[in-house]
RNA sequence: GGAGGCAUAGCUCAGUCGGUUAGAGCGCUCGCUUCACAUGCGAGAGGUCGUAGGUUCGAGUCCUACUGUCUCUACCA
């Protein structure tokens, strides 16, 4: 029997714990076989467990369960991530507070303390993934540098490379001086800030023109090569050719001439840095100009500086402005907003300087991406991201993948010290294949975390291993992430896997948004306006949390995750508690029937026509994966539906002495309870598997049993309409109760004129509902003073006595008139409209005139009873 | 600069292929300790679906423009 109180920390805990030793997470690789497969976006080493993860596990868990209970062979396979940047910068922090450099530990030892990390918390993030809920195999975790990772990447790096996919050079990267690493585009992450636009110009040597130009990083005019102007512009035709000298290095640089300069910016004239800005790094190739770097890797001025070597970059900006307004070079400053780059993991600001690095070529790469997509091989949920996808695809840049940290996957390339050849190879090579000389070595740096990342759903099923797995799995069935990880990682893994394999990795990619707090701020540390799972799991359990994050929420939103959401939550939890409490102590100890042998009720052929409906839609709902539409759908029908009307409905019944219609009706109830709590398990697995241990004749977990579907014979259109009519009367009396004060517990009589005779036979639940101490069927006798209330199935004489007061009965019946008239000038503006005729579909014109009919009949009802009363 | 989203009840949001009297939760008002649940029950108030046009027999839904707002993306010195 269920505890009186629904408290799941009673419980979920041991319920996982009972799912994973029965290895229900665990499919067997079946080839051939129907399946649904998904990886989970691998968590970060780093982390602690929040509020995202429980949206993204939510979800996938709901999917998996719903799959799973349907009977294709599920595979949700989990894993972690190594988190190159991230971790290496908590590492490098933890050994700061020790006050050891990474540097005098050396990269062996640094990588030692790495792992020792990663077993730390790389295991306690997955056992806080564990606390969600989710029935990922766990036999199957995987980690981006585990030996069939690793392996994949080595392979496609080296594929790659021999197709000359992938090349090292000198380009301008994003350059993070505290991170001291490069980055990739995605890594970085713009905001407007307040800067200055400081004018100075540069002097001919003879002294006799300055030509003048406006810039916000002054500090990078050490390193200019060139003064540029459009072509066209007639105001400086005739200085190109011409050279100037730059202030402090002294350097005579020529003026240039190139399209790329705006004619209408400014004063039309650029510095050139091609070592310091990516256009000026473009203008300085077509010119051949000279790359002078200025500064350093941790964001100090280089001996190319001069007088300025040493100093931190915007110390520098500082001295020059000073010196410049000194030698009264400077003209004018104005503040100016500009956008500046940070690092997306330390939020440094980067410098964009040049460097030798390894870059993925893309465009072959992105070309058959974005085809896969166009040709719908790979579909977005919503659609909106597909223009995302492409748009970020069609104007793709090279991706710089090597990071000079210590922690990821080495770069698989060596250099030979006597002949120079570079080598690139799948394993460690131990003497140059060129010249036989043992003095080679590694190159220093490591990939870029999400190339690891990219090849997750094929590097985790063992493709390169020729597992079964792979045969079994993939292209797996659904992706799911946020939508703020489409270029990070979504975009990667589709061309990645074209590459690869030649097949997507997915077929759907589900897109959900980000859990922001009450206020729709995002969650950070720095606002401490996060809400930590864990704590909350425990306070509320994981169901609560799972449905609260699901429920009505659409594809690819942003939530506001309130408190208010939560509390509404917990007390569904709650009703479905006390509603299988309630069903469940009833049916203690008796004896049931199969579904097939029931004599079945109004009452009972209504709910199970209900829960037809509720079945068809649920699941093509989550077909669609619309599963916050399903999840409201759940609740209305638990809540409105078989809380609210069939237990009530049935309790006459339950209450009554007809043992025989008690044992039928109980066993509707728990035919229904059962399909309810099934529908239900996805989204809330534990609350669902605690009650049903409970039930009847129970397997032995409702995960593995089979999800609902919809049972034809156990559909009756007429009685559920007849139902709902009686519904809408009950509702009516109730009304009529309520307004004219009656108290609850006065038990009154009901007078029923009822078209449809079997509404004689609900005379058990109007007596219940509508709290009577009798129904009538038949007129009132004349003499009473009544209140009248029409409906469809009936028209019905409330006998109130003296309470009934004419005046309040005029105004009651006239506003239901003025209602019922407005209907009827409706659907007589729709009829009579000849368009509407011949194009509407004839249902909906049948149906206009049905309306039309029950309305035109409820108008002389409601006539006749005012003219009485007038 | 480019792309996209959002604008519906006091608040937070659903609303699928264009087709019932536009819904839910919370809040609010009134009444209830009715034997599953006061984490509850019943009743009620509350909406010109941002503005202006257009398409259509029919528009919250599709199109155009505008206003407000948010996000992504680019990085004009």
């Amino acid at each position: 029997m269920l505890d009186k109180t629904y408290d799941p920390t009673q419980f979920e805990s041991g319920l996982y714990k009972f799912w994973l030793s029965h290895g229900y997470f665990t499919p067997k690789a079946e080839i051939g076989k129907p399946y649904f497969s998904m990886v989970t976006p691998p968590p970060n080493i780093t982390g602690q467990l929040h509020i995202g993860h429980g949206l993204d596990n939510a979800i996938q868990d709901t999917l998996v369960r719903f799959k799973r209970m349907q009977g294709y062979n599920t595979l949700w396979l989990p894993g972690t991530d190594h988190a190159s940047i991230a971790t290496e910068v908590k590492i490098v922090e933890q050994l700061k507070k020790e006050g050891i450099d990474k540097h005098d530990l050396g990269r062996e030892e640094f990588l030692r303390r790495a792992w020792q990390w990663k077993e730390k918390y790389g295991g306690r993030i997955v056992e806080q993934l564990q606390k969600l809920g989710s029935s990922c195999d766990w036999s199957r975790l995987s980690f981006t540098m585990d030996e069939k990772c690793s392996k994949a990447v080595r392979r496609t790096f080296v594929s790659l490379y021999n197709k000359g996919l992938i090349y090292r050079g000198d380009r301008i990267i994003n350059w993070c001086p505290v991170c001291n690493t490069a980055l990739s585009d995605a890594e970085v992450e713009y905001s407007e800030q307040d800067g200055y636009f400081w004018h100075y110009g540069y002097t001919t040597p003879d002294g006799s023109t300055t030509v003048t130009f406006a810039t916000t990083r002054p500090e990078t005019m050490l390193g200019d090569t060139a003064i540029a102007v459009n072509p066209n512009d007639d105001r400086y035709r005739h200085l190109v050719g011409k050279t100037v000298i730059v202030p402090f290095v002294n350097r005579e640089i020529p003026v240039i001439a190139d399209e790329y300069v705006d004619m209408q910016f400014g004063t039309g004239v650029v510095k050139i840095t091609p070592a310091h800005d990516p256009n000026d790094f473009e203008v300085g190739r077509r010119h051949n100009l000279p790359v002078i770097r200025v500064m350093n890797d941790d964001g100090t001025m280089n001996e190319n500086a001069g007088e300025f070597a040493g100093l931190d970059r915007y110390e520098a900006r500082k001295r020059i402005v000073e010196r410049l307004k000194e030698m009264g070079i400077l003209q004018k400053v104005e503040p100016h907003k500009h956008n500046v780059g940070s690092c997306y993991r330390c939020h440094t600001t980067v410098e964009p300087i040049v460097s030798k690095q390894w870059f993925v070529k893309m465009q072959p790469l992105a070309q058959p991406a974005i085809d896969a997509v166009k040709r719908g091989e790979v579909v977005f949920h919503p659609e909106r991201f597909e223009k995302t996808y492409l748009n970020w695809m069609e104007n793709i840049r090279d991706w710089c993948i090597s990071r000079q940290l210590w922690w990821g996957h080495r770069i698989p390339v060596w250099y030979c010290d006597d002949c120079g050849a570079e080598i690139c190879a799948e394993t460690d090579p131990d003497v140059c294949p060129k010249c036989g000389s043992k003095h080679i070595h590694q190159d220093e740096d490591v990939l870029d975390t999400w190339f690891s990342s990219a090849l997750w759903p094929f590097s985790t099923l063992g493709f390169f291993n020729g597992s079964d797995d792979f045969k079994a799995f993939f292209p797996t069935s659904v992706l799911s992430c946020g939508y703020d990880i489409i270029f990070f990682w979504v975009a990667r893994m589709i061309f990645s896997s074209l590459y690869a394999t030649g097949q997507v990795p997915f077929k759907h990619v589900l897109m959900h948004g980000i859990v922001r707090d009450e206020q729709g701020r995002k969650m950070s540390k720095s606002l401490g306006n996060g809400v930590d799972p864990v704590e909350f799991i425990d306070k509320y359990g994981t169901d609560t949390l799972r449905f609260a994050l699901i429920n009505g929420v659409a594809n690819g939103s942003d939530i506001r995750f309130a408190p208010d959401k939560v509390e509404g939550t917990r007390n569904f939890m709650n009703k479905i508690w006390n509603a299988s409490r309630f069903v469940l102590m009833n049916c203690q100890d008796k004896p049931l029937k199969p579904i097939g042998e029931c004599k079945l009720s109004l009452a009972d052929k209504w709910i199970l026509t209900r829960l037809n409906a509720t079945v068809r839609s649920i699941t093509e709902l989550l077909d669609k994966f619309e599963l916050g539409m399903a999840a409201q759908c759940l609740f209305d029908f638990v809540w409105s539906e078989f809380c609210d009307w069939y237990i009530e409905l049935v309790k006459p019944v339950l209450y009554g002495t007809d043992e025989q219609a008690r044992c039928d009706t109980l066993s509707v109830l728990v035919y229904v309870l059962d399909a309810m709590l099934k529908l239900l398990h996805p989204f809330t697995p534990c609350i669902t598997e605690q009650i049903y241990q409970n039930l009847p004749g129970h397997g032995e977990s409702i995960m593995i049993q089979r999800y609902p579907t919809v049972n034809d014979a156990l559909n009756f259109a007429d009685d559920c309409n007849l139902v709902e009519e009686l519904k809408e009367l009950i509702a009516k009396v109730r009304n009529i109760r309520s307004e004219y004060g009656v108290a609850p517990s006065k038990r009154i009589r009901l007078y029923v004129n009822a078209t449809d005779r079997r509404i004689r036979e609900c005379d058990l639940y109007l007596c219940k509902l509508c709290g009577l101490e009798q129904a009538v069927f038949g007129e009132a006798p004349a003499g009473d003073k009544t209140v009248q209330a029409v409906c469809s199935a009936a028209t019905c004489q409330v006998p109130l006595g003296d309470l009934v007061d004419k005046d309040k009965e005029i105004e009651r019946l006239t506003k239901e008139l003025d209602n019922v008239n407005n209907e009827i000038a409706r659907a007589n503006g729709k009829l009579s409209n000849a368009g509407f005729l011949s194009k509407a579909p004839q249902n909906l014109v049948d149906a206009e005139k049905a309306k039309l009919a029950k309305y035109t009949e409820l108008q002389a009802q409601l006539q006749a009873r005012l003219d009485e009363l007038k």
